[in-house]
DNA sequence: GGTCACCTAGTTCTTTCGGACTATAGAGGC
DNA sequence: GCCTCTATAGTCCGAAAGAACTAGGTGACC
């Protein structure tokens, strides 16, 4: 026989994960050595269990998973820790990749994808909720239509100037590289501030940056 | 009979394209309307035949298929285009999103997944290959290192100088903001710009936004 | 032929930045 | 005790930014 996947259970709803619990042990490739109620009790046991893996609930009180995905990590950075929760935001999913979840699964899943998904999750691949992808891949989106739809007010020469702008330029350097003088470039930036609503040319410099204005990162 | 869902298939390789008309004309909820062996092609095609998904290849010759999926887009907003593909980059696969992708698919999946998907992403619903799923997670990890290894060189009252700046604020109203004088504003932005090596507070604030210093866009 | 949007350029004025100084006070290391 | 680092605060000055004007030269559209 194999070497069973040891996992730890962490959620506060004792009903959930004595059905886990059950779920998981009539597979002999899985073995759950232990349960947390709250997230710093999960830190806890994380750290004498050196579980393969735990299975995080998300709200819980005390502390929230989120935190305790960090300091288990911290802990013990070879485990594997998957979210297993009912939030549907998608910012619960990208904080969770951001501080190192393997995994993002939502609590409607069935038996046989949550079994599946956590033998991924042992060979390294990152597994999330069918229904989780498509928000994710939203949130790719987001940036660029709001960039293309915003930004599109500017003339050409004002997209130009803004670009400079967000290089971190000084008028005086705009005006030499665009071959023009100070004054006009001080025109077009007035018109810039006003068409983005903002008020000074750090806002629209931060504007540009977070609208994938910065030619200074995408080669092509 | 329900009505079919209508494909078209555009890929430069005619064997390939062959062997998935014949795989989806298996099953009777799919119709393989037409075919295309450029990007080009697959533009005109797309736009007189109005598939409900176009299934596209990402390198051929001519019109890129990420150069193709935006003019598709552009044309047929409705339609729903699956990058069937062979890249497993990350870039590529990002692009394709914000380009407004809703699949992207390997090769390499097995014909019952690639009928799925297909079936999912009528729903609306996103697919990404789940070996992509790992990349498109590790793109969420990798802004963090940076941002702790760089700025952490600041000062605990610099870092919070930069992020007021990072905000657009002046130097009058971070003293405001923060409760001390003027002058000792500039004084902490003057070492900041000096330990980020950059020359102006346009600079600073595009660095700290950049390296995920803005505290603006997580509320928690 | 007139209107409009855009790009250009200038002047004038006030405010803000940025740099160079000086200086005090507390924390922590040696 | 002495030294360094950090944070605080002040003055002074020149450069840069930004706001408010006027105004000429395009090209597109009707």
């Amino acid at each position: 026989m194999v070497t069973p996947i040891r996992i730890l259970l962490v959620d506060d709803h004792t009903l959930f994960r004595s059905g886990i619990r059950l779920l998981l042990q009539r597979n002999h490739d899985f073995e759950v050595i232990g349960e947390a109620a709250d997230g710093l009790e999960g830190v806890k046991r994380a750290k004498e269990l050196k579980p393969d893996i735990v299975l995080l609930d998300l709200h819980m009180p005390g502390l929230s998973g989120l935190d305790a995905l960090g300091l288990i990590l911290q802990e013990s950075p070879a485990c594997h820790v998957v979210l297993l929760t009912v939030s549907e935001d998608a910012d619960d999913l990208a904080l969770a990749f951001k501080k190192g979840a393997a995994g993002y699964l939502l609590k409607n899943i069935d038996a046989d994808y949550l079994l599946e998904s956590l033998r991924k999750v042992m060979q390294s691949d990152a597994v999330i909720s069918p229904e989780m992808t498509a928000k994710l891949v939203a949130s790719f989106r987001k940036p660029e239509p709001l960039a293309a739809s915003e930004i599109k007010k500017l003339t050409p020469r004002e997209g130009e100037m803004l670009a400079q702008l967000a290089l971190g330029l000084s008028n005086k350097e705009i005006a030499r590289k665009l071959d023009v003088a100070e004054s006009t470039v001080k025109i077009h930036l007035q018109s810039i501030l006003k068409k983005l609503g903002v008020n000074n040319r750090v806002q629209a410099a931060i504007y540009a940056v977070e609208h994938g204005l910065s030619d200074s990162k995408s080669p092509q």
